[in-house]
DNA sequence: TATATTGCTGACCGACCGGTTAGTAATTCA
DNA sequence: TGAATTACTAACCGGTCGGTCAGCAATATA
């Protein structure tokens, strides 16, 4: 019904208040598919049901629409673990946990993990896009974990480690599962099981922390 | 003196048997700065002082050319650790530590660390060549660690665990300090210091391993 | 020195992509 | 209803890059 159709539809609409999100969305499912480098604008455009000149009527170019991604879900989700954090008042291990198993729940099993994945594969290649995640990020990150673990110390219930690299050492798992989900997916026959994963990890972890003066054994569980 | 030289010297040379390892090793050093992608054949040739045709006498196309890059370098190394491994006679923990210890100082601390960063990075993008990878060297490599932890429990000295997430959760930090290496380097005011964080993870992994039967203290070293 | 062989060059092709802009059509307002 | 406004489109531009190929020049041979 062609006729009809040129009737009742216009060929586009006006929907200046709607675009920035759709496009931010469409945006984010394509940069989490095929990287930074590897999305293009056409493709962002055409998912988001608009032509590429429109992108650029609300993001100044590429690497702007970017950041705008990143601001809109991970700083985002980065302040509430902050907010977490900071009102525990139990253990230092179940705060660890609670921690670990918060953020994998909220970026690590969603699309956001992919973001984080993104980051390690391409930030060698576009320095200032690496250097606003760095600190927008990574940094504020690394600060909230290296608190738990010098609470931990503190009270007695970690065992004093060097607590600058014990910070990468207990990112670095939660961050691989993040890339293995987006990286060799296509030969794994059996994905990596996200629970299991991270059972083994935080039994290997806490067991690894704790300190001999506290007894109390490590018990494992994900909530 | 350009008279001169056009009698001495002409514009190239016809250097059949030395073409392929130059261009080899200029294809290392590119993929390993920048990127599978982001690496350009031109040049690559012009770094092995060819023009691009040549590339192509040598090598069927961008992704053999990689391919046969992996093969000289990683796979080979690969094979060395398989050998130590299996003419190990001692304690597992000291074997697992050896190990990593080997597999960074021949690997993680050379260039050859920037392709295991740029499998991670940009495999989805290439399944070909994530196939290739994940069956020349990854499944290699899962093999040769999870036979050690099957080891090191059998012979009681580690806690009977899960072996086949553990093997993903060890080798995290390796392959994570391989990939700081290459990405944030930039950001980064005091890049990390590789001893003291392989220190800081065999401390907490060690400790998280060990059997409670075996009461030796774990102890530290770099060699 | 003349001829044959072949390793190598570099100009070229076509597809791709970030970014621009002239023009169009949906909407608003008098 | 007509004019003014502006959100939006689509064709276009310049630069890039993997891959090709006709021809040239370095060597081998005689």
């Amino acid at each position: 019904m062609p006729l009809a159709e040129i009737k009742s539809k216009p060929r586009w609409e006006r929907r200046k208040d709607a675009r920035p999100q759709e496009v931010l969305a469409a945006a984010l499912d394509l940069f989490v598919e095929r990287g930074y480098a590897a999305t293009r604008l056409d493709d962002v455009a055409a998912r988001a049901g608009v032509s590429k000149g429109t992108l650029y009527l609300y993001f100044e170019n590429k690497e702007e629409l970017f950041k705008e991604v990143v601001r809109a879900n991970l700083v985002s989700a980065l302040a509430e673990a902050e907010d977490y954090v900071s009102h525990y008042t139990g253990k230092s291990r179940d705060l660890l946990r609670g921690f670990i198993l918060r953020w994998w729940k909220h970026v690590g099993e969603t699309k956001l993990s992919g973001i984080s994945k993104l980051m390690m594969a391409e930030s060698g290649n576009f320095p200032d896009v690496a250097r606003f995640y760095h600190e927008e990020v990574i940094q504020r990150s690394n600060a909230l974990i290296i608190g738990m673990l010098e609470r931990g110390i503190e009270r007695g219930e970690f065992r004093p480690i060097d607590t600058v690299n014990a910070n990468l050492v207990i990112v670095a798992p939660v961050v691989m599962l993040m890339m293995w989900k987006h990286s060799f997916h296509s030969c794994r026959l059996e994905p990596i099981s996200a629970p299991e994963y991270l059972d083994c990890f935080l039994d290997l972890l806490l067991n690894g922390l704790q300190s001999t003066a506290d007894s109390t054994p490590v018990t494992q569980s994900l909530n």
